[in-house]
DNA sequence: GCTGAGA
DNA sequence: TCTCAGCAACGCTCG
DNA sequence: CGAGCG
């Protein structure tokens, strides 16, 4: 008799023994998993967003250490924005109009989504700052921190601290997350007010402001070559259609990390920015006392891109 | 992972 | 019936 | 404008 499939929230898996990432030997089954039980942690950062993939439905290769800095060997991961309906699954597709004319998105709209996602070799998920149907008025502002090699995990959270200052001056609460990779996330979830142009040009006033604060440890400049040393305050996530990756998705990478949320004073602590990984995520959450980010959805609320805007200095 | 052309 | 090649982003910023 | 970048 024919073997049955295994199904997850009505998404059926092809080949779940499948190794996605070899070094821990991580299969599609456990990334199912994983998704399913964060889907409660999750789903608040990515419901109605746009998202953009890398996806490895091979797995993310046996030499793959960086996220895909390996030179010679083609890149067994790949980019996905637009995919068709041979992309089966729970979502919402939406239609945004970019230059060259009209595309379509998935979003997410529910847990089975994101089994469908990981069916697909879906390792990480990127998401617009701005949420369906409103995506031409930002509620998410993303101040994504790149540290070159030899700045020292104390720099980088002195960075997110100062970046948080400069945000609370001007009347917004923000939140700080591990990307699993090199760096952190300081986010500031608003209510949508201003539209793409001002809410860009703001980020990058934000952005210059910490700068000014301290030319010598931080650029505003994404080129490599001026970062040498240097934090690079990469503001440009908040232009429309960029996108940066969600609370919670696992990363294209040797290990399984995941981005965390993590409470401001957790930066004093041992975490680092690739700390969690897919296999020692449940254990944190599991320990937590409440959400990391309270207050997070309030915030959003009661905060605005509009108001922080005007209490900018003049130019 | 999916599709379609070709063996 | 099977295998395999082709396919799967986009837009800003810098120089 | 092309290259670099995420
Ligand atoms: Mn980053
Ligand atoms: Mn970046």
């Amino acid at each position: 008799m024919a073997e049955r499939p295994e199904v997850v929230n009505a998404v059926a898996l092809t080949h779940p023994e499948r190794i996605y990432w070899p070094r821990e030997r991580v299969s599609k089954r456990e990334l199912v998993a994983y998704y399913d039980l964060v889907a409660p942690w999750i789903l608040p950062h990515v419901l109605g967003r746009p998202i953009s993939m890398v996806r490895c439905p091979g797995g993310i290769g046996e030499l793959a250490t960086g996220a895909r800095e390996g030179r010679t060997r083609i890149d067994p991961c790949f980019f996905h924005k637009h995919p068709g309906e041979d992309f089966p699954g729970p979502f919402e597709r939406v239609t945004i109009v970019e230059s060259a004319g009209p595309t379509e998105y998935l979003t997410i709209t529910e847990a089975g989504s994101l089994t469908a996602l990981a069916q697909m070799g879906v390792l990480e998920i990127h998401v617009w700052g701005s949420t369906w149907p409103d995506i031409e008025r930002p509620d998410l502002l993303v101040f994504d921190l790149d540290p070159d090699a030899q700045i020292t995990w104390r720099e980088l959270a002195n960075a997110a601290r100062l970046c948080r200052e400069v945000l609370g001056a001007l009347g917004l609460k923000s939140f700080v997350k591990t990307t699993g990779g090199k760096g952190l996330h300081v986010v500031a979830p608003v209510a949508p007010s201003a539209g793409w142009e001002d809410v860009s040009e703001f980020c990058r006033r934000v952005a210059e402001i910490i700068v000014e604060a301290a030319p010598d440890r931080f650029t505003a400049t994404m080129s490599k070559a001026k970062r040498t040393g240097k934090i690079y305050v990469d503001h440009v996530r908040n232009n429309r259609g960029a996108t940066s990756i969600a609370p919670y998705s696992t990363r294209a990478r040797d290990r399984a990390p995941v981005a965390v949320p993590l409470r401001w004073k957790e930066l004093s602590g041992r975490v680092r920015p690739d700390t969690y990984t897919l296999k020692n995520l449940p254990l944190r959450l599991r320990g937590l006392k409440g959400d990391p980010w309270d207050g997070y959805a309030e915030a959003g609320r009661a905060q605005t891109a509009r108001t922080a805007i005007s209490r900018l200095p003049k130019p």
